[in-house]
DNA sequence: CCATCCAAAATTGGTACCAATCTAGGAGAA
DNA sequence: TTCTCCTAGATTGGTACCAATTTTGGATGG
């Protein structure tokens, strides 16, 4: 046969790039639903995820559960024991540490760059974050809080021009955090956070890479 | 009722602390069987996975191959389109890249580190594996160099002290060197990195930290 | 009173089946 | 011939069921 190629009527569909898909309906995925609750303090350190009560929590099949627990295990958030069950897993102090030290090395590995990137829409746009950050110490949840940290974070890996990082680091943030969001930090340790934020992006503006790692590696330390 | 803590004959069982776990009866993971098929260019860029085929030939019922495939397509080794299934990742150029500079930041942040810990006993460990590479360049297949050189650079990771970064570190690798390890370097290349690791293992005995940061830098660039 | 043992209930995890969807290939019209 | 449409086959993916294992709570014996 000679027609390799005919042309048909092509459906494109979407592929699942993210790490963790959102159906098209809007419908999240029961990954991030677990995960979340997680984050949120609802589920503790140790507490163990009974497949039926997360059933009828999320109104989703057994099926769909054991495969988010399958994967929040692959990500070390769950730890899973054979016939037992899935459990939230125990952030040990010095595993924390390790992780930190790994989020110092590329995030600071990558302020070079950065520094040589930023743009002065950039600048405004980390401003903006910052400022989203710091109002949000009044106004919202701490789950808020923890989510507007990730986002100026992330943003300012993005500026890396890296496309990996970004997932990487958001997974190692993860695997830390996990630790319940509600007592996340004390008031004083947040408003440090808050201004050291502000301290950066001026920094990045008046290019000054060295004092900038240096500020960002007390601010992974402390957090 | 009082006694919150009677004592029974408690049944230690192992959890999966690793990533991809083996069985206890050594029959290995569906997931590490794949990868190593892939890995091995069995299954090319681009190659759809199956589920038929692999429940053949690997001799699994369909829910562990799902359960495999769904944990290669978190990874990033395989890509899932719904309703049409799963196929080996195409690696961007851009992305290995991406990879490596990932790698270079972590793999020669902790140099400072190593050297400070390493021990004469480490070295000589470092050296054996270096050896053990290097006669595999003439005995050994494809696949056991690609091992060997994932268990130098492991070693030398370890001596950092840092737990995590090994996973991490390892998951990395996984996620580019999917392309085929037959057509992985040339032969040049690989005599190349088998003198490098020489070399690594002479600086660090020497304690020379900035040196060889500079080499591993070379080195996983043209890897 | 306390530890041990046993049976019932609960939970996990695998297998089989079936619906939804996509691909391949052939029949029919221009 | 060449394009379009349609049916048959293949594949994926979800649901339901059931076996294996563990936990719970009470009965039994020291």
């Amino acid at each position: 046969m000679n027609r390799q190629f005919a042309f048909r009527p092509v459906k494109v569909k979407q592929m699942n790039t993210q790490l963790d898909d959102t159906a098209p309906d809007g419908e999240p995925d029961a990954t991030q639903l677990i995960l979340t609750d997680i984050q949120s303090g609802l589920f503790p350190q140790g507490a163990w995820l009974k497949q039926i009560d997360l059933e009828t929590r999320y109104g989703r099949g057994r099926n769909e559960i054991r495969r988010a627990l399958d994967r929040l295990a692959q990500k070390r958030i769950v730890e899973h024991v054979p016939n037992r069950g899935y459990h939230v897993y125990k952030a040990d102090g010095k595993q924390a540490d390790d992780i930190a030290e790994i989020r110092i090395m590329l995030e600071t590995g990558i302020i070079p760059k950065v520094v040589e990137m930023a743009t002065a829409d950039d600048i405004r746009n980390l401003r903006a974050l910052a400022n989203r950050f710091e109002s949000l110490i009044l106004h919202g949840t701490m789950l808020e809080l923890y989510e507007a940290n990730l986002n100026f974070h992330g943003a300012l890996v993005q500026l890396s021009g890296n496309g990996e990082l970004n997932s990487v680091i958001a997974e190692l943030r993860q695997r830390t955090s996990s630790a319940p969001v509600s007592q996340w930090r004390t008031r004083a340790r947040i408003e440090k956070s808050s201004q050291e934020h502000h301290q950066m992006v001026d920094l990045l503006e008046a290019g000054k890479a060295d004092k900038l790692k240096a500020l960002i590696e007390t601010h992974i330390r402390q957090g």
